[in-house]
This record gives structure tokens, sequence and C-alpha cells, in this order.
DNA sequence: CGTGTCGTTGAATCCAGTCAAGTGTGGTGG
DNA sequence: CCACCACACTTGACTGGATTCAACGACACG
């Protein structure tokens, strides 16, 4: 069911986030061909994947080019903590790439498709390329920030906005990314995957869920999600128009 | 009782991560006369100062040298969550450094001294001194991990677990930027702030603490801590000599 | 057609939050 | 000097949200 191939030469990464914002911009003549010198290849995997995993060192870095996936870790204990999910445009391997080991494994959820470089290539990139060396650290940046706001969540709301918070965020991403269509987006990850991103219970994650359909306000089936933006955010209490990315410098 | 002074061309960084590990390494000529060159000046403030205030830009990037803090964001309920301590060695600001506002407040606990940076010379550094850049990057991958280990503690652990790893994490910390004596380390924080930062109710924090206490793990009282650093971690289900720092590429 | 996975639902239990009151300490001002 | 206040820390009692246990239905697959 899973298959993996790297295409060693293949083209160039337009959706890379190794370059300035917005998404979905064409790369300039100058900058395809400094994607074509670093990227290695690309890799193609089938669903339910584990792509890196947890103390195990990688000498690749990757981006996502399209497909879904999750970034977690098990702790001494057995439980699983889902640390995000993954979505086209996100840059995974940068903490094994600098430090050498992998502290979270990474796995598909959908069938996936990664441009791969070279970890030893990163320091060329700093000398040779500051202006990717900055958007990387740019990247890096973002992603720490979204961590702290999910450090927010699972410390202070409870359940219901915790759902309300997490489906909201999946949705403006997947919407982002250009994967939404009449306002459903695809909602790929189990339940059991949600409530170990949330730290909720798998029964207390689905009665939850149960009741955010009951007043209307996210339907999720089918591996479909479809929400009511306003009132989610309104219970999510977060403002969904807060802006997010800003001018560099 | 605060005071904030702002003192332009003061000694260099020595305590400042901008540069390879391991800390209380003495820089190089070059580093010196780098440092020198990026500083802007020396803050001192007092204690309960509010360095960064959420929802403003900054135009400084700062690197803790002496004192403790904390990284806080505020929730639209009200409720506060304190995303990290800030000790010796961290980096502050990078975040507003690159999008240009913050989404978190930071605020000194103890007297605090930090190395003064311009946001603006950050894109000089990356086209000058890829090391440094590269040291940069490395640092906010590391902090990226560290968040996703409270992310996984927040989630996956109980009051009393989350109060052991936390506790065993600060003093930790605290050795090693050296500021340990005979197994004790310097608490200056509030049981308010730790419960913020655990997701617990002040009481709940009360009452664990005192567990801990009665059954000999960790004492903390009158702003110090000392502990029984192997059991607290058999009880954080943390492997305390789990290796952190890798070396580089 | 058995098997495994995921989703769903009910009941009982318990951990953690809330409410409320009390202690101790340091600072302030009469 | 002492009354008073502010603040952090304690402690007990009650409540409730979340976990756990358990069972069942839907569906895919070999």
């Amino acid at each position: 069911m899973s298959t993996t191939a790297i295409a060693p030469g293949a083209t160039p990464c337009r959706n890379c986030p190794l370059r300035r914002k917005p998404l979905f911009l064409p790369f300039s003549d100058r900058e395809l061909s400094f994607m074509e010198a670093f990227k290695v290849g690309e890799l193609v995997v089938g669903p339910n994947v584990m792509l890196l995993e947890e103390g195990q060192g990688s000498a690749h870095l990757f981006t996502v080019l399209r497909g879904l996936g999750i970034r977690s870790t098990m702790l001494e204990n057995g439980r699983r903590q889902v640390i995000n999910f993954l979505f086209p445009g996100d840059f995974v391997g940068l903490q094994a790439g600098l430090a050498g080991e992998m502290r979270h494994s990474v796995e598909s959820t959908t069938p996936m498709v990664l441009c791969v470089f070279n970890r030893a290539d990163l320091w060329t990139l700093f000398r040779e390329e500051p202006e990717r060396a900055y958007d990387l650290t740019w990247i890096a940046a973002v992603e720490e920030h979204f961590l702290g706001e999910t450090i927010a969540s699972l410390g202070q709301r409870d359940a219901i906005e915790r759902l309300a918070w997490a489906l909201l965020r999946i949705h403006e991403r997947l919407s982002s990314v250009g994967l939404s269509e009449e306002g459903k987006v695809p909602m790929p990850w189990r339940q059991q995957d949600l409530a170990d991103a949330l730290g909720l219970s798998l029964v207390h994650t689905n009665k939850t869920i149960r009741r955010l359909r009951e007043i209307g306000l996210a339907h999720w089936s089918a591996g479909t999600l479809s929400i009511d933006r306003e009132r989610l955010a309104a219970l999510a209490l977060t403002d969904p128009d807060r802006p997010r990315r800003r001018p560099l410098i």
C-alpha cells in the first residue's frame, strides 16, 4: 500500500517555502536554478508511511509539496503527542538538520510528495544564499509562533474550545494552500490523531465533535470538514482575522 | 523599584548565544569584534518589568545576559499562558524581529541584564556573517524542540508529572548556566507563574508541590529549589541524561 | 465470513477546577 | 510602634469536566 521513491533531478519545487512569501508565486530564474542545485530529489510516499523516526539521524531535510502528514513524539509512558499536522509548504527536519538527531517522528497521513534536500548542503546555503537562509530562519520563527499558540491552547482552553480552535486552524491552513472547495476541506486524520494533538481522550474528543456538529459549528465526516467559521472562531476565543504574516524588515 | 537603562558601547556579550556552543567559552577576537559591531547596547532592568508587550512592534532583539524572566501570552478569554521561562543565554524577540510584531509578552522576574541588537541589523548578519546566522537558526531550532517537549507535557502528563518535569527542567537549565550552589538553584517565580506555565490551577499546583515535598522529591521555598534529581526524573518519565545538543553538521 | 480498524455511545470513576477562608510576610502610614 | 493593607502561599470542601471501562455498529480487507 505504501511506496517510496526518490526521483533525483525532478522538477523544481514551485510550492517550496524556501523563498519569500506569498506561497504559490512563481520562482525567478535565479531562484529556480538555485533550487535545482540545492534539491536532491523528490520523495513520493503512500499514506501512513514513517518518514522520519524518533531517535534516528537523517541526512535529509524535506519540504512538503503535496499531501498531509503528522509530526509526533512518544512519551516515556507510551502516550503519544501529536506536535502538529503537516501541510503543503511546511518544512520538515530542520531540527535534525541542525542537531543531528530526530526528537520526533514524521509520518504521512495521505499520499505525499516531498522535496528532498541534503542536510550537508545547509551550511552551503547559509554561506552562498543568505536570502534563502533568512527565509529559512523566518520559517522557523513562524513555526515557533504556532507552537506557542498550541501551548496556549493545551494549557488554557477546555475541550470544546480546543476542538473549535483546532478545526478552525486546520480549515484556515488548508484553505490558504488552495485545498478548499466550496468551504469544504479534506480532513484525513483520525479522531485519535486529533485527540493526541489536543491532549484529550478519544472518547471525549468524539463526544465534543458531536456537540460541535449538533450546534452546527462543524461537520466532519468521510474525511471532509466544513465549518461555520465565524461562530467557531467566537467559540475558540480567537480572532480569525488576526494578521499572521507581516513584511520582512 | 524598576529601572531601565541602555548603555551603548558596553562590554561585549560573553554570555551571548549568538555563537557556537558550549556556553561560557570565551569568544575569539573575530567574534568579539563582530559582537561589538552588532550589539547596540546593554539593557538593565529591575524585577517585574515588561520588556516586550504583546501586539507591539519592537526595533530590538535581546539576549539574556543575567537574570530570569517570563515569556507569556494572554488568551482572548483573559487567561494567561506562560510559554516558557527565560534563562541566561536565551534569545528573545526573533519572532518580532522577523514578523514585525510581538505575539507574546516578555517580562523580567528578577533584575536582568540583556544584550540589545538592532532588528534592522539582522539582514546584515545573514549577508555578512553566515556563521552567526547559522547559529541563530540553530538556536531557533533548539527552541522549537523545547516547545515541542512542552506541548507533550501539557498534552500527555498529569499534574504531578508536569510539576516533576518542570522543576527538573528548570533545575537542569539553571545548573547548566552555573546558577547552582550545592544542588540548590534560585526559583524566583510565583506558584501562579508555574501554574500558568503548566496549565494547572494555582490551588492544584500548590497541593501538588506539597505532595512532591512530602515524598522528598523537591523542596521549593523562599525562592530556592532543591530536588532529588533521580527520583524526580523517574516520576517525570523523562530520561535526564538524554543527549540534548549534538555537534553541528 | 472472520478479523481489524475506526467511529459511536453509555455509565462509573476520578482528577483537577472552583469557591471560600485563613495564614504569614512585607510595606505603608497614622 | 502598631494598625492596616496587599500579596503570596495554604488548606478544606464541593463540583464538574475529562478519563476510563465497556460494548456495539459500520466498513474494508484477506
